[in-house]
DNA sequence: CAGTGAGCGAGCTTCCGCTTGACTT
């Protein structure tokens, strides 16, 4: 048994330390939190000073366990979690639950994960901050009040198993408002003029594409100004260069590495953490979830050295780049290698791709500003007293741009090139001059990535709750990803040419949307809900204001119950005030009258959803419902739309005697046949559906079961080996389980097959081990 | 998996932030 028990967070970590600390250290690591509020019930006594009720999380009793008894057997206890106020916590969880005295406990802290950061940490030991810690109680408490209490008022309210949160109730209103700022956006257009001139002088033959900076409101002011242009002369007037430089990005922080992902991978938000997440427990990276832009003082060296040896001593310039978003607790590093001079790893595609994408910019951040030669071309009009003006851009030094460039999600990127060399007072031969009408953008939706951007914005989450929160609201169906379809519009183009103006009719396409975040009618009706009673919650700046009585909690300047008691207070009584008086919130819109029934249609939210209603609920005569389908809304549906939800179910002819008959269901559209349900396909349409293409898709469907079975045992009716999305698998009665990696599924004998069901692991389904967000 | 929606009432749902696996049909 060795004297020391170090623990740090993260097991990857206490691997490396261990390496570091020889044999007299024992490394461990906490997985994170092991004491939390209990699950059941607020678990805060309110009447005696909001004392919490904490529990040992069930799946951290075993390391608990271990840990005490390690603990028990050392001699020093070296309690080494993140330097932040949930690190704090962490520690002083410890403490309690180990019942660890202070004379043989040490905190320690390390800003880098090297052998001399962590012996000078050793050297320089304090005891637990008790403050830091009470900032955490007072987080973690009203975070469980506003949660607990909100969520339980939009069961009564709106809807079962919803729910509501400082963080995520916040998330959903920026998309919520963010639809509401489109559909009231109003789309302006003006004319916007471009010519090309042709250029013929000693140094060549070119063309030279100059704008006009002056836009024209109509059609007939445009065509008068090219008129005007049509037997005009043209002249250089004037030529300006100027220098200019672009600077690199700062390193990657677990906000900015999903937007890049997503812009240049096409990574969700997701699947970037976790690649992530398997680089740095490859020992590829630095750790994941971090606010910071910080670089070691070792990471530095190597980025010089690197880029002197691969680019020049020229290319490096050596940069410190400071933390700026609201809330930043830095508790590690940013997302860089851990060796710089390794420019790829093994592994797979994603693997590989991210940190090659991680690798640049963190060189990139290290190297030279570009230097840019700017220039402006004027070019006089004879006939007119605009100027048209050509911009172009000369990169003088590459710098930091042989490695990387920052994308951005403005897709309208002007290219500014190289132009021609030309000399003031020169003519210029005209070649066309066209106005097009240009229609103004409406905002741009949020997709993941840029979420999370505007929540690190705010100070809303942090690192390692931005994916959860994200897949949180899409599970409440506050919000869905989606592609959207753009429509088509018209525009006009006016082209001079050759002394005439024409005019031409075009079409474009708009408004196409991928994988953006839309808000569902529950999320708007909820949003619009929380916002009526519990606006300063809603409000943008609730998380940094509290985090300012956070901090002085921290500072020793307030006592943590205090802070609780006095927003409890208000608080509560708006809690206690809403269930009473509010009425329960349906989001009832009238579409106007059934044509057949003369009865008012309405579309509202129901128990499963939203759903269309012909007739009055009041009313003696029932009225009808039908449930909208995926991608109609309360706010977007039209009254013919909705009726046509009633035609359902619709019979459409017999096979094998049987009648067949198409309906929607909670699942989508489907085909009903003899007491079996077959889906449409998404390019079905359930309509217009004919008798020959739903004895198709039956007929389809028995293919598929034919090939589901692979062996059956007679002995056994029950056991079955079948192939399923994942794969062949093997299935007894209700359970499933999966095949060994070796064993060829279809020579499986039925012994076999109970053999593997009785040596698999339990089932992860039992209670308290549901992850948080799944259903 | 499968067609609900009124109202009654049982018993359930829910927060944020720190960490990884286990495992899906």
């Amino acid at each position: 048994m060795s004297k020391n028990l170090v623990i740090v967070e993260s097991p990857a970590k206490a691997k490396t330390i261990e390496g570091y600390l020889g044999k007299e250290y024992t490394v461990k690591s906490s997985f994170g939190h092991v004491r939390d509020l209990a699950t059941k019930d607020l678990s805060i006594d309110v009447e005696h000073d909001f004392k919490p009720l904490y529990e040992i999380m069930p799946d951290k009793l075993k390391m608990i366990k271990d840990l005490k008894k390690l603990a028990d057997s050392s001699e020093i206890i070296w309690l080494a979690t993140d330097e932040d106020r949930e690190g704090e916590a962490i520690s002083w969880h410890l403490s309690e639950v180990l019942g660890l005295k202070p004379a043989n406990t040490r905190r320690i802290v390390f800003h880098e994960i090297t052998k001399t950061a962590i012996t000078e940490a050793i050297l320089h030991p304090r005891s637990i901050d008790q403050n830091l810690v009470d900032a955490q109680q007072a987080r973690r408490v009203l975070d469980r009040l506003v949660g607990f209490e909100l969520s339980p008022i939009l069961w009564k309210k709106v809807k079962p198993s919803l729910s509501a949160g400082r963080v995520q109730s916040v998330a959903v209103r920026l998309i919520v408002e963010r639809e509401e700022d489109i559909r009231a956006f109003n789309s302006t257009f003006a004319f916007k003029v471009t010519g090309i001139f042709d250029v013929e002088n000693e140094f060549g033959k070119a063309t030279i594409k100059a704008d006009l900076p002056k836009r024209y409101a109509t059609s007939a002011e445009a065509k008068a100004f090219l008129e005007i242009c049509s037997n005009a002369t043209f002249t250089v007037a004037d030529i300006e260069t100027k220098p200019a430089k672009r600077s690199p990005a700062p390193p990657f922080t677990t906000s900015t590495l999903p937007q890049e992902a997503s812009r240049k991978l096409s990574f969700s938000v997701s699947r970037t953490m976790t690649v992530a997440q398997q680089l740095y427990e490859a020992g590829k990276i630095t750790y994941m979830r971090t606010d910071s832009v910080h670089l070691s003082l070792t990471a530095l060296g190597m980025a010089k050295e690197e880029i002197v040896r691969s680019y020049g001593q020229e290319y490096h310039k050596s940069r410190q780049f400071t933390t700026k978003s609201k809330g930043a607790q830095e508790a590690h590093e940013a997302i860089r290698p851990t060796y710089l001079n390794q420019s790829a790893v093994d592994g797979d595609a994603s693997q590989r791709r991210l940190y090659e994408l991680i690798w640049k910019r963190t060189i990139a951040s290290q190297m030279a500003d570009a230097a840019l030669e700017k220039t402006n071309i004027y070019i006089n009009i004879s006939t007119s007293k605009e100027q048209f003006v050509a911009m172009g851009e000369v990169i003088k030094f590459e710098g930091f741009l042989k490695v990387y460039l920052e994308s951005t999600d403005d897709e309208s990127e002007k290219e500014e090139g190289l132009l021609p060399q030309l000399k003031k007072g020169e003519l210029l031969g005209m070649n066309e001059i066209t106005a097009v009408q240009k229609f103004a953008q409406p905002p741009a939706r949020y997709n993941e990535a840029s979420l999370v951007k505007k929540m690190e914005e705010l100070g809303i989450g942090r690192p390692s709750t931005y994916a959860p929160t994200i897949s949180t609201i899409q599970k409440r169906e506050y919000v869905v990803k989606e592609d959207r379809e753009g429509a088509s519009r018209e525009f006009e183009q006016l082209t001079l040419r050759a002394g005439k103006v024409k005019s031409a009719i075009r079409i474009e396409k708009f408004g196409f949307e991928k994988n953006k975040l839309f808000p569902t009618d529950i999320g708007e009706l909820v949003t619009r809900f929380l916002m009526q009673s519990f606006i300063d919650i809603m409000d943008y700046n609730f998380t940094a204001n509290v985090e300012k009585e956070f901090d002085e909690i921290a500072e020793g300047l307030q006592e943590w119950n205090h802070i609780i008691r006095d927003f409890y207070g208000p608080f509560h009584r708006k809690v206690t005030e809403a269930l009473e008086s509010k009425e329960r919130a349906k989001g009832e819109k009238l579409l106007g009258p059934d044509p057949k029934s003369g009865k008012n249609v309405y579309v509202k939210i129901g128990r499963y959803g939203s759903m269309a209603q012909i007739g009055e609920t009041e009313s003696e005569e029932k009225p009808r419902f039908a449930g909208l389908r995926k991608g109609q809304s309360i706010e977007s549906i039209s009254l013919e739309e909705a009726l046509k939800l009633f035609d359902f179910p619709r019979p459409i002819g017999e096979f094998e005697g049987g009648e067949m008959i198409v309906g929607i269901g909670r699942f989508g559209p489907y085909v009903l046949h003899n007491k079996k349900f077959y889906s449409l396909k998404k390019t079905d349409d359930p309509v217009t559906l004919t008798a020959d293409e739903a004895i198709d898709l039956i007929v389809e469907k028995r293919v598929v079961e034919a090939n589901r079975t692979i062996s059956e045992f007679v002995e056994r009716p029950d056991v079955k080996v079948l192939n399923g999305r994942f794969g062949p698998y093997i299935s007894i009665g209700k359970e499933n389980y999966k095949i060994p990696k070796g064993s060829a599924p279809a020579s499986l004998s039925l012994n076999e097959c109970l053999e593997i069901a009785k040596s698999a692991p339990p089932s992860a389904k039992k209670k308290g081990f549901v992850k948080r967000g799944k259903k």
